[in-house]
DNA sequence: CAGCGTTATGCATACGGATGCAAATGTGAA
DNA sequence: TTCACATTTGCATCCGTATGCATAACGCTG
């Protein structure tokens, strides 16, 4: 029970320093801070006592008196889709390249965001990095009047404040059916995700327009309900019995699902037999067994610019930008005969 | 510019709550604490007046005062391996649940967790999950000393302060040894992960062992330098040299990646002219084009003890605790002939 | 009704840094 | 040398909650 003063309980405080180097606290606060004015000398002396004493500032007590905490909360729906856990792991090495950490939050499935966001609020966290999910407009507008800033991935809400950053799902479609019509298919269908995902509803739109530009149609349109590999699988069966020669999967885990049912379930060759094609591109696309065609979204352009609008200043317009995808032409589409 | 007290500036604090009812702060706050003696007809006052007002504590002013955070670091190394986004999903979820938020920090390939650990600190995080990386003891001690619990997944440390979770690596490697001779294979070879790792270790020495005690061998041993795809067909490349009958690879996303290079590269069918089996069980190994025998992590137990672990009570052992893996038998492995 | 043990409440202060303002110091021009 | 002005420094206070200690209110027993 020795009551020295030399070795207290808790970390390094700033007062510690300070008592150290005779100065005040303020004066170190001050040497941490860039845009303080401290003479040059003294502010070598602080950041060498402290790097002797092992100081580093308190984030949490910076965190209160300054009401930011350079957290970025995270906000993920579904990980089921392994497009997102690629969006996570670029997402949280960006963030911590620009000097933010990342609270993550998982909405359970069937959980409404919004209520979990008030909760968020208590955290301080600076901004918001919502991916596969959606946030009301008025959740929205009270982050956006604590000058937080929140940032949607490949949704939109109609709401200024918020900035959103989607790859270009539309366009992505139209290529699609762009591809499958120029090789000369005749009998498409569409197996969509949730309806009420705007990813899902841009590339169906797309991929109609394009069709309807060239006076073709569906054959048959499967909603596969959500976004996972047995509903593809299931879509697939369903699909199947329209006899298609081509299926745009609303995205590549669907598509790699749909792909082994059409080959293993129905006995169905692709791309001999059925053309299938999808969207993301996530790593699997690319593996030998299935060679999926598809729509590469821009993953990390996304995330660097998710990234900026969190970190950029409060003045700055928040926008939203849209990127647009590259068709990744691979094994899982066939030139058809007589076209 | 009104000026009324009324609407005021920031969010609702314990204070204006205080104010609202004639009490006193702290009464506010201790109604919030279970423990706390306040009277039930205040605090039911008290309860409904937050409400009201839209009070919340904030956690940032508590974790200030109390050097607590409900936050857990969960410190990944590499998300390539999709076993871990796995555990990292579950993990998110285990933890909210338990009432902790989750801070995510990616160690950078190449970088040393340790470095990345002081900063973590200045967050007073309550405790840490480490999965897919180690840690050093003398970082672990600093922790401990704290009263900061840490938890290792699938590595161990030679230290008794640190908990570990582990699946039955060596266990798991003796089944699948006695798998693969029991189906009559002669020519084995065993593909190795990242040498650092206990995984890789623990699994090889259970399959030697397995083997060892049937006077078995290796027809060869590679080194596939790290758990991904195209480092499994890389590997399987070298493998097929060796004109082996069965491949262990160290896990399944080398497995998967070993399979396709069987099938797809060196036109080898799997199982018939070699048998493979895998490690961990990742969704994509039940994939018809796959359908890997492997073992499987249990996962969701080794994630409940995991948070188990963080959230016990400063004054409970850190031991390290092993969960048996459990044979999944796909379509990998064919029994040979004449044995 | 006195005397005592509980329970409820308020007061004051701590947690660790940030920051507006005033005081002190330094610089240059007249 | 003196005064105006810019740069450093220190003081005091705030951020929002938790908690030890003292006091007030309450219930019970004899």
């Amino acid at each position: 029970m020795s009551k020295q003063p030399g070795r207290q309980k808790g970390p390094v405080t700033s007062r510690d320093v300070a008592r150290l180097l005779g100065v005040s606290q303020s004066m170190i606060s001050r040497a941490f801070d860039p845009r303080a004015s401290v003479s040059p000398a003294n502010r070598t002396r602080i950041v060498e006592a402290a790097r002797a004493l092992g100081y580093e500032p308190n984030v949490i007590a910076r965190s209160l008196a300054t009401r930011r905490s350079s957290i970025v909360a995270i906000v993920m729906g579904s990980m089921e889709n392994p497009f997102y856990t690629g969006v996570l792991d670029q997402l949280a090495q960006a963030l911590d390249e620009a000097g933010l950490r990342s609270l993550l939050f998982r909405v359970p499935p069937g959980q409404d965001v919004d209520d979990q966001l008030p909760a968020l609020r208590r955290y301080n966290v600076d901004g918001l990095i919502v991916a596969s999910a959606s946030i009301s407009s008025r959740i929205a507008a009270e982050w956006r009047r604590d000058d937080r800033r929140v940032v949607l991935i490949n949704r939109t809400v109609p709401d200024a404040s918020v900035a959103s950053i989607s790859c270009d799902n539309c366009g992505g479609g139209r290529q699609l059916a762009d591809l499958l019509l120029d090789s000369g298919h005749k009998r498409l269908v569409y197996v969509a995700g949730p309806r009420n995902t705007s990813t899902n509803r841009d590339r169906e739109d797309g991929f109609m327009e394009g069709l309807m530009e060239r006076n073709a149609g569906l054959v048959g349109r499967i909603d596969a309900g959500e976004y996972s590999f047995n509903a593809g699988a299931a879509a697939a069966h369903r699909a199947a019995a329209l006899k298609p020669d081509g299926i745009f999967f609303a995205n590549d885990i669907l598509a790699l699902g749909g792909l082994d049912a059409l080959r293993h379930e129905l006995r169905l060759q692709v791309p001999k037999h059925v053309s299938v094609v999808g969207f993301d591109d996530i790593e699997m696309a690319s593996w030998p067994s299935y060679r999926l065609t598809t729509i590469r979204q821009p993953v990390s352009e996304m995330v660097s610019s998710a990234v900026a609008a969190v970190a950029a200043s409060a003045t700055a317009q928040a926008n939203s930008i849209s990127l647009p995808g590259l068709l990744v032409e691979r094994g899982s589409v066939m030139r058809r005969h007589g076209m």
